[in-house]
DNA sequence: CGGCAAATTGACTCCACTCAAAGGAGGTGG
DNA sequence: CCACCTCCTTTGAGTGGAGTCAATTTGCCG
């Protein structure tokens, strides 16, 4: 039934997610599974992508929308004072680029914090399925207003303490949501690159994993977290 | 040539943007100005707000979409301490009420700091338009990303110093983007909500302001702001 | 002229940063 | 296989900027 080489059309978008994590992207609004692999030869980059290999940089062009399939990115800024600032991190299944929708330029530099895959789509086919399906114009909304919640998070006034509590919680809960074990994972992300994306000093996450640890709350082994108890781990990011 | 009671079409929106600030959202998609009122008598609440007034609450189911015409808003939510948290000011010319977008609900509190009148469109009016009109979908967009901007500015790693001076520039900015003074004009809000913004003490705001009146760089009379010194400000809001 | 809330100013405290140094872990080459 | 290098992480000691607490002062409105 698949044809080897087809113009790909709106209808075909429709009825040919793909199985990788985009479909977090289609799958919500009527779509199906079928044809899975038709759309991953169009659009997807077979080879993975190594640690410190760049998904993209800031300035390039607006060519296509990612969603990881494995692995992790980091996406980050360099700022005037030649810093860098980390702006997030994208686990399995999450999407990866639409903040160059609108100027057409990435603002951000994507990296691969670990050996990763991703699938994507181009810019021309983004707008055009935006076009034609609310749904998916609203799924864009709801990826911006994401956004928005998690910088309302780290703009908050909090301590050091929430705000580890808080990236382990919500590493968590991505995890968890993608079929991984929500109690125990491994940190992708060097201890500084927690420490910018959390605008805290490496030293400081030292202190604070060193010290839920020694509370009983997490245990952690290098880059292996296991969360002990998840409760005073919510009750810590509650301000308490 | 208006009529008097008549349903609104997209056509008709597409042809009498009205001449408030709304026309922000309009006019930079080729649209006219003709039959100005029009469209205001439909969807403008004629009575101007008063300080304390509250255009709408957290909760409230989204109705439409406003634009500040004269006077001055704040956005706020109360976290789960029972705190209020501003998270913006509304001036004249800029949008209301897009952070109901997803959800249908407004997730934040709006009241005026001022005398103010705005005026707005329906969600109904608004959808219908955004999904006819690719514009409107990107004009949406800017504003998300917008927000997006200034919450990165706030989550910043900022001294008090940098704050103040940046939020200064960005009044001075946006009042003079209006047509309004870019180096005198009105602080509508508190100290106490100019504090909450930035996430600093109110305390910490007069220290900062008295400090930048010795140094020349700002005159400030309860809430009366003058800028003295603008590219010293600029030096501070960048690091200095 | 009170009465009240907002704003300012001062004294003190504390959390997180900085500076500094001592472990690991992983990679490379002899 | 080990020595060495480098980068990351951890831990300790000291500092400082912004917060907290508290006392006035100022402006506003009845």
């Amino acid at each position: 039934m698949p044809r080897k080489s087809k113009t790909l059309t709106i209808d075909d978008i429709k009825v040919s997610c793909s199985s990788c994590s985009l479909a977090e992207l289609c799958l919500p609004h009527g779509m199906n599974e079928k044809e899975l692999d038709e759309l991953d030869k169009i659009v997807v980059r077979h080879q993975p992508y190594q640690p410190g290999e760049h998904l993209f940089r800031a300035g390039d062009e607006f060519r296509s929308v990612a969603s990881v399939r494995t692995g992790c990115f980091k996406s980050y800024v360099i700022d005037h004072e030649g810093q860098e600032q980390v702006l997030g991190f994208h686990l399995p299944g999450e999407i990866i680029g639409l903040d160059a929708i609108h100027s057409c330029k990435h603002t951000a530099n994507v990296v691969a914090l670990d050996t990763s895959a991703v699938c994507g789509l181009t810019f021309d086919t983004v707008t055009n399925m935006a076009r034609h399906m609310p749904e998916l114009q609203n799924e864009l909304f709801r990826v911006m207003s994401q956004r928005i919640s998690e910088l309302e998070t780290i703009a908050g006034d909090l301590s050091a303490d929430e705000r580890i509590a808080m990236f382990l919680l919500s590493l968590s809960d991505r995890f968890s949501r993608r079929g991984y074990s929500d109690k125990e994972f491994i940190l992708a992300m060097s201890r500084r690159d927690i420490a910018s994306y959390l605008r805290l000093a490496t030293e400081t996450v030292s202190r604070v994993l060193a010290r839920f640890q020694k509370a009983g709350v997490v245990k952690v082994d290098r880059k292996q977290v296991q969360i002990l108890d998840i409760d005073e781990l919510r009750t810590i990011a509650r301000k308490s």
